[in-house]
DNA sequence: TCTGGGGTCCTAGGACCC
DNA sequence: TCTGGGGTCCTAGGACCC
């Protein structure tokens, strides 16, 4: 009678310059990379390529200037986040239409939980859906938990569906190195490597004890429980409720000159501010983040004296916690963040 | 590879208190 | 005052993700 639980995990193909192809139809076919102002000289980096882009070897991340040298063919483009924005909040509303909880994760990404005998006719239904409403295309995974779902959608790339379960999570995974699960980067990676562990089926068998010595107590132990594909949080369909807001900005020159530090770290501190104000919750500390060129990031941050929106007490603390810098060296980026109480 | 912007969560050291 | 042990809070940094 009650058809098993299903995570359905909707990625939407090139997003952005998926998006910006549709307004502009003559860029079909053509590599397309999309990122800062759209000039390649700038200090900037590719939000997303193209397919046809991505044959060159441009991929998100990458420098503008790299991307730049690597394709010097491809239509480079602005970031446009209201377009985007607005092409999500269109996706978004399309899933919502299922009998599903959907739990948003970005952009171009959430999670659908449904209860059926037929995951892969939910998931046909729900392309169909978004093509139809959107003329964008996207890709399912579709697995027994969130994790699995969301390595699914991989395999799927672009425009499919793929399934993964405990039954194939071996044949699928268990050979390809630890960095291709969710969670694990380059870092851990390389830590893990330390260890003599390659693959996720060595991963998943290895000693718990060794992981927690090496990686931390909670982050080892949780580490093996990826490599299982084990995964038993919920998909929650109640709205996120953001711990910070932050705003930064990297300059295109350096900055020398300490007053106009000052004066950056006002401004960004105004929009952050402005930020509280909207989201309607105080704000309880306030940080600065310096990045010194050419590329130290350090942080400084100060407990607010009582909870607060209030511009004038935000713009404060953040040029208190700008003080707590000694170093005068060329800034090369400058960013504000509030913090929310936790609860 | 001359390395954006907006987030989250974990770890570790020191301060402080009993 | 040659000095233990445990708990909690604050702060900075690191890793990861979209």
């Amino acid at each position: 009678m009650d058809a098993p639980r299903w995570v359905l995990h909707v990625d939407l193909d090139q997003f952005i310059a998926a998006v910006e192809v549709l307004r502009r139809p003559e860029l079909k076919g053509q590599p397309v990379v999309v990122g800062g102002s759209g000039d390649p000289t700038q200090r900037a980096v590719v939000a997303t390529a193209s397919y046809e882009a991505r044959e060159f070897g441009v991929h998100s991340g990458m420098p503008l200037r790299t991307a730049a040298k690597r394709c010097p063919d491809a239509v480079f483009l602005p970031a446009d986040g209201p377009a985007y924005e607005a092409a999500s909040a269109q996706v978004m509303e399309t899933l919502r239409e299922f009998p599903v909880v959907v739990e948003v994760m970005g952009w171009d990404e959430a999670f659908v939980e449904t209860h059926t005998d037929d995951p892969e006719s939910v998931a046909r239904e729900i392309q169909d859906a978004v093509r139809e409403r959107t003329r964008l295309a996207c890709s399912v995974g579709i697995g027994d938990n969130k994790l699995r779902a969301k390595l699914a959608t991989g395999f799927g790339k672009p425009a499919g569906v793929f399934r993964l379960t405990e039954d194939n999570w071996w044949d699928v995974m268990g050979d390809r190195t630890t960095d291709a699960l969710w969670g694990i980067g380059t870092k851990t990676a390389r830590k893990l490597t330390d260890l003599g562990i390659h693959t996720v089926k060595e991963l998943a068998a290895a000693d718990p004890y060794a992981l927690a010595d090496r990686l931390g107590p909670t982050m080892g132990p949780w580490f093996r429980r990826l490599a299982r594909g084990a995964d038993n949080s919920p998909v929650v369909g109640t709205p996120y409720v953001p711990r910070s807001r932050s705003r930064e900005t990297t300059f295109q020159q350096n900055l020398t000159d300490w007053d106009v530090v000052r004066t950056e770290i006002v401004g960004l501190a105004r929009r952050v501010a402005e930020d509280v104000r909207s989201e309607g919750r105080p704000a309880v500390r306030v940080g600065v983040k310096v990045r010194f060129a050419p590329f130290r990031t350090l942080t400084r941050s100060v407990g607010l004296p009582a909870p607060t929106s209030d511009v004038a007490a935000i713009e404060a603390g953040a040029l208190a916690a700008l003080e707590k810098f000694e170093s005068r060296r060329p800034v090369r980026l400058l960013g504000v963040r509030a913090e929310f109480e936790t609860t």
